[in-house]
DNA sequence: GGAAAAGCTGACTGTTCGGTCAAGAACTGA
DNA sequence: TCAGTTCTTGACCGAACAGTCAGCTTTTCC
């Protein structure tokens, strides 16, 4: 019952205890190498085999440290969900509404460049129902949604931004942004190009802005430069599916 | 190799020669049953026994009329894509903006209300990389997204909208519309309801057309009634996946 | 009415895949 | 150094699945 140790360990993602160098680290490899597999064939899709591989490790190893296909899926995703919410902290009460929704857009859109293989595996999930983020979406994401629409709403009260009807106004940035990852392949094919560069997310994250900015009723900030991070791992932009 | 012939048949979806009722009939049920079955589990998640049960057929009956699951899921897909580019048939340079982006975005909304599996059988494929439907992205949408971005241009240059990127306009629109059919399960939660009725599509409509207007700079259409169809068959709503 | 064509389907097959296991290798700490 | 723990992995198993097929029934058309 090694197994039954394992899996809780994982499960947990337990950062403290310095004990298991090398089951942090390949705990780490096999959850990247599942996240990018989940991401292209969906849970379903997606066999244990190609994960190993993909991993450079023997099957069974990840069966040592994961004791099942859901097990290692729900990890995926619980670390994806954990990074979900944050970005939209900048939405407070004494924010300035175009500053807020510029750093959330900007944040959401750096997301997609990023990390569009977590956008994927989370649209591929509720997609298909999403019964393994039913309480995250009743009861995290509802309770986010509830606090920022108020905030959203007190801007709309004091004349700060034009009227929208919050949630609403939320769903359009999510999936306006997050269409760049998730339908990157349809982008990529009408815009006659083979990868989306850097510079082709600056350019869209600026005309996302506009819009969504138009759509608030609120002027265009002038921005110094797009605050992209240069301190990231040099990720290989939006990876084109062969 | 009765099967090469009726492959062939079901495979051009033949609409000439009236030979074949119970084919017609058969067919018809199969690919509305797999259109579902896709949609809620993937192409790879989906089963032949799933779907012949929902059709009510033996499975060994699916593949007398459609050769392998490959076929059948292509015709799926081909009768999605057919009715896809339809409605973007409003945008002509003599139109007026706000009528032409009002009649789009409503047959949208309206596509995703009442064929929401269609939508998200299209989300799935392109979110796992759209090989099956590579030449129509390449080809037929980019054609069409080429002719349609001319027209925006064209109502720009003439002053008649607010300037914007014609095909990242595009991609709004559509990221949106598609959002409340292929995200339904993460608005419900987030919404706490468990229907997105006929009466929540016409207020969500209403909002997204008032977002989308004000993103043109167009000023909002006065509609008598939104243009819900009334003809078509008491579809159940957005159905609830368990 | 009869023959040819089309439609039907239970029973079967080969493959793929998730998961197991036992035996051993590599670490860890005293 | 040595005992205990953690990690590793090839070989295997059973279930699920796409696809086949032979023999049957129903429909069509003359």
């Amino acid at each position: 019952m090694a197994n039954a140790m394992a899996r809780t360990a994982a499960d947990t993602t337990d950062t403290t205890s310095p004990q298991g160098r090398i089951r942090r680290e390949n705990v780490e490899r096999i959850l990247k190498a599942a996240e990018r597999i989940f991401a292209e064939a969906g849970f379903a899709g997606a066999t244990m085999a190609d994960i190993a591989e993909r991993a450079g490790l023997p099957k069974a190893n990840l069966h040592y440290y994961f004791g099942t296909k859901e097990d290692l899926y729900r990890a995926v995703l619980d670390n994806i969900l954990r990074m979900w919410l944050a970005p939209i902290d900048s939405f407070t009460p004494d924010a300035d509404p175009s500053v807020a929704l510029t750093a959330y857009v900007t944040a959401k859109m750096e997301a997609s460049r990023t990390r569009p293989h977590a956008s994927k595996v989370f649209a591929n999930e509720i997609l298909h129902g999403g019964t393994q983020v039913e309480r995250f979406l009743a009861e995290d994401l509802k309770s986010l949604v509830d606090a920022k629409a108020g905030v959203i709403d007190g801007w709309v009260a004091a004349g700060r931004m034009a009227p929208v009807d919050a949630r609403q106004f939320l769903f359009m940035i999510w999936a306006v942004t997050q269409h760049y990852a998730d339908f990157d392949v349809q982008i990529r094919k009408v815009l006659g190009r083979r990868t989306l560069t850097r510079q082709d997310f600056a350019a869209m994250t600026a005309e996302v802005l506009r819009l969504v900015l138009r759509a608030a009723g609120l002027p265009e900030l002038q921005i110094a430069e797009p605050q992209v991070s240069e301190l990231e791992p040099p990720t290989d932009s939006v990876p084109s599916i062969s």
